[in-house]
DNA sequence: GTGGTCTAGACCACG
DNA sequence: GTGGTCTAGACCACA
């Protein structure tokens, strides 16, 4: 099963406490970094975005300069969005796809003994906290 | 190994965009719900917070009212703030337990491979997102 | 006679003893209760409550969160809070009017006969604890 | 049916937002106001008010001193705590008597109709502010 | 313009 | 010591 898909599909977390705009800011970011997403792909259009999602055009706007001023994206008049470059790549595809099932196999594992979304990522954020200095913010 | 410990200790990151009050209301609602606190524990005093991290006396009472309203604390004037129930164990503590174990082995593998917080954060929020409706926030 | 105005008026009573925050409170929960404000109404907005009534925003800001963590309203960002939807309707418009109409018949009689408003509402006050084991605050 | 009583039975309100010395003051000053209290009575000693109500010794010394301090009562060390004076007689006690029962005709008829305790507070409340420049509170 | 968050510092009520 | 409220003023996100 390949993770890959054509093009970004964004998801709002009303609740999540985390403002809309970044939250499109840290699905891109993640994209890439998983290689979702690669050099020469193109984001939805802003119109697009907002036929998915319910925001304001505004908002999708914003998120893209703040994506573009970050050096991921560069934003070509009259033709679109397109992703740059990888930040940096951290690890071998291969090697990720394999994290990838294994945290499936997990998940599957942590789902069947009960654990609702909220139980799951308490555990991670618990587990990646409790051996690290550096904080790092999930949207499942 | 136990993962208990006898009061929260509270983390903040500043990168997140996750606001502060919100990642406090967030990581005492997941130690509750791993039995990391359990009814009758006393979360620490406002003051006890601002000493341990940065933030302002009020950003630290807002979450625990937040905590209040939401029914996961009790405010004592006089004596402190306590947990007042479990929100419903999704699981056992030793299917939790080896599920923490597993996790933190898996976590050793992704970082081995040389992926970095952003990485696993961004795989196991994809994760989550593609079999999954409903959203959940994650602050590791 | 119409009592349903269009949008609600807030007052303060410094003496009351109860926070001014929580005058607010209870005068949307009230009017939401008697009808007075109906689902989809809009609350003032914080910066005119301010300029009604001698008051800091965050204090009228911290009313309409506690409204808004109880239900009764919903604040969207960027266009107003906004009335959700009635708590139950106690009885009939109708019903409520009579009563209403009663209850200032008696008001006024009670004026006529010298009693001022700390001596009503002691009166009333003292009525309503005397058949009741619930406890009800009221700010006239 | 006489609605004077031997001696001041005090009830708190937790959820009413004023702070419990308060509701005390209150309830003393509504209780000499409506001549249920009579210069000469003795207030309960302060291990009585523990008794009955849960609150902290300190609390009651402190409204009790209030209350001496504002020359409603005054306490004889040793004797205990008793009632002044009348603030100001606003009407006779046969005229009050009979708006007593008045009203209490028009309770019953609004319960009758279904009103709840919150429902009668708030059409109380509205009504009193809807004449009065002055605010009032009340607690029933 | 709207709501929302944070800091700073003062003051109150309770135990 | 504890929690709780208020003011003042700054800054952010959204429409």
């Amino acid at each position: 099963m390949d993770i890959r898909d054509a093009m970004i599909h964004f998801r709002l977390d009303g609740r999540s406490g985390v403002p809309p705009y970044r939250q499109l800011v840290d699905q891109v970011r993640q994209a890439v970094s998983l290689g979702l997403l690669q050099p020469g792909d193109q984001l939805p259009p802003v119109r697009e975005v907002v036929r998915q999602i319910t925001i304001n055009p505004n908002t999708v706007h914003r998120a893209y300069r703040d994506l573009e001023s970050q050096g991921i994206v560069e934003g070509r008049t009259g033709s679109g969005t397109f992703v740059l470059a990888l930040p940096a790549p951290t690890t071998t595809p291969q090697r990720q796809s394999e994290l990838h099932q294994d945290f499936m196999t997990w998940l599957k594992a942590a789902r069947a003994a009960g654990m609702d979304d909220e139980a799951i990522v308490a555990l991670v954020g618990f587990a990646m906290r409790s051996e690290n200095v550096s904080n790092q913010s999930v949207t499942p």
